[in-house]
DNA sequence: TCCGTATTTTTTGTCGACAATTAATGGTTT
DNA sequence: AAACCATTAATTGTCGACAAAAAATACGGA
């Protein structure tokens, strides 16, 4: 079922590059989590980027080469990216980066529309006036962002504000479910979005705002219901292949 | 080499006694999953019944006599045992069995509200009749093991309701937040409760049931909260130490 | 006796080595 | 050629070794 090509064979596969880390030394003095965050966020970058598409391979000692470490560390960043999802782990096999099918976003989607409104609610709760007014700024960014065309920039911020409410939830752990979702949502989007094709939303989001502003958590609830599934509806499925170097797509290319 | 002979300066803490592990033997062939999963399990078991209690130290070579593995497994399991809360993992020190503050056991019941009742419109959406049945048939387990003051197994059947509604949300990720969100429950509440001091929930649960069988799902919501907020008024705080070994707290004592 | 410091012991962080498993290759037969 | 099996190569699973950090202990002076 993935091989949509069965004749070709192993062709332009990612392949090493040793001295692609030479550009992205690591600092002076790593503490072990600072070491350990660089690769995760490394990968993730990639992967939110579509450097990284999904199947990629990432071998272990690919992956050590690269960031100039042993292979415990780089398992226990792949354990950790497992775990949010952003990679695939297969026993005796390569991590691969995950390919969600189109049942598994379904689900993606509903999860994230359950969760976001359940937090909506405690926003309002707890929500200062001075909170709102830090979301409108934001917001501004927001529009501004998409004026320009800036494409990645503008998705960034979108997600961003819904991260935000996460945070005005004042509950560390619906935030980091919340962010979870967003996280792996962002990334279908990315995936399935071909670029110049962004969801031109108008102002869903303000809407979701104003409704918070004047205590209509229930009128939020819709609003943010209908955005998001506004977003669901414009994500397409597309699958293809490139032959770039792993080292290109984690954005460790050897500097001029 | 360890030590073999009791220690001259022991303080009644715990302690590793090797030949523990005699009576849990590992199976003939074991996959290695299930390596992990027997260590993550007795590990989560001596937690939730409170063999384990919050603090104690699990040092790594411990766990590596005590199971008979390396320390690359024990550390794969602590990882994910923090991953799941269940306990704690400081750089260079020993993990500890997690100990939340009151302020975060008030937030992770909040979380837990919002979740549950998240979960509840999709559970009337999907729920068939046969589902409603096998409900009403764990319910009267869980009344019977209530009258027979089977504690423990009463607690175990009355996580297995809300675990089973997260099953019926068909929503793996939600399912999976709100499993994780009851296990840590669990945890403060056999922590914080004195045995015998049981919450005696009436029919908190059934109510709960009625109300989605009849479609009122705002119902059920209101139900749910309640007994949430039952369960969380009925804890409080204690704290004190043991002296039992690591071993006796895992369940791996030695056999006859 | 109490407190701050030096030394020893315990414990984790990280790595490479070897075994086990899977994928890739090559050769043989139909 | 295509399918099948044997062999080789690539990759992960697991372990113990060594170094670094922290804790526990021992020591000396006020």
């Amino acid at each position: 079922m993935n091989k949509t090509r069965p004749g070709t064979r192993n062709r332009g596969r990612p392949k090493v590059r040793p001295q692609a880390l030479a550009g992205q030394a690591p600092a002076a003095r790593e503490t072990p989590a600072e070491k350990e965050n660089r690769i995760h966020g490394a990968i993730v970058d990639g992967v939110m980027e579509q450097r990284l598409k999904p199947g990629t391979k990432l071998p272990e000692a690919a992956l050590c080469e690269l960031f100039g470490v042993g292979r415990s560390l780089v398992q226990k960043v792949l354990q950790r990216l497992a775990h949010d999802h952003i990679v695939e782990l297969r026993p005796n096999r390569s991590a691969i980066v995950a390919m969600p099918s189109r049942e598994e976003v379904g689900k993606l989607f509903e999860a994230r529309r359950a969760l976001e409104e359940a937090v909506l609610p405690l926003v309002a709760e707890h929500a200062t006036r001075a909170d709102y007014a830090s979301l409108r700024r934001q917001l501004r960014k927001e529009h501004a962002a998409m004026h320009r065309y800036a494409q990645t920039e503008w998705a960034g911020l979108a997600s961003a504000f819904h991260l935000r409410l996460g945070e005005l939830s004042r509950n560390p752990m619906l935030q980091r479910y919340l962010s979870e979702l967003i996280s792996r949502c962002s990334l279908v989007v990315a995936l399935f979005q071909p670029p110049g094709n962004a969801t031109c939303e108008h102002d869903e989001h303000e809407r979701v705002v104003d409704c918070l502003e004047k205590g209509d958590v229930r009128g939020a609830r819709r609003e943010m219901d209908r955005h998001l599934r506004d977003l669901e509806a414009h994500i397409q499925l597309v699958e293809e292949d490139t032959n770039l170097s792993l080292a290109d797509m984690l954005g460790l290319a050897a500097g001029p």
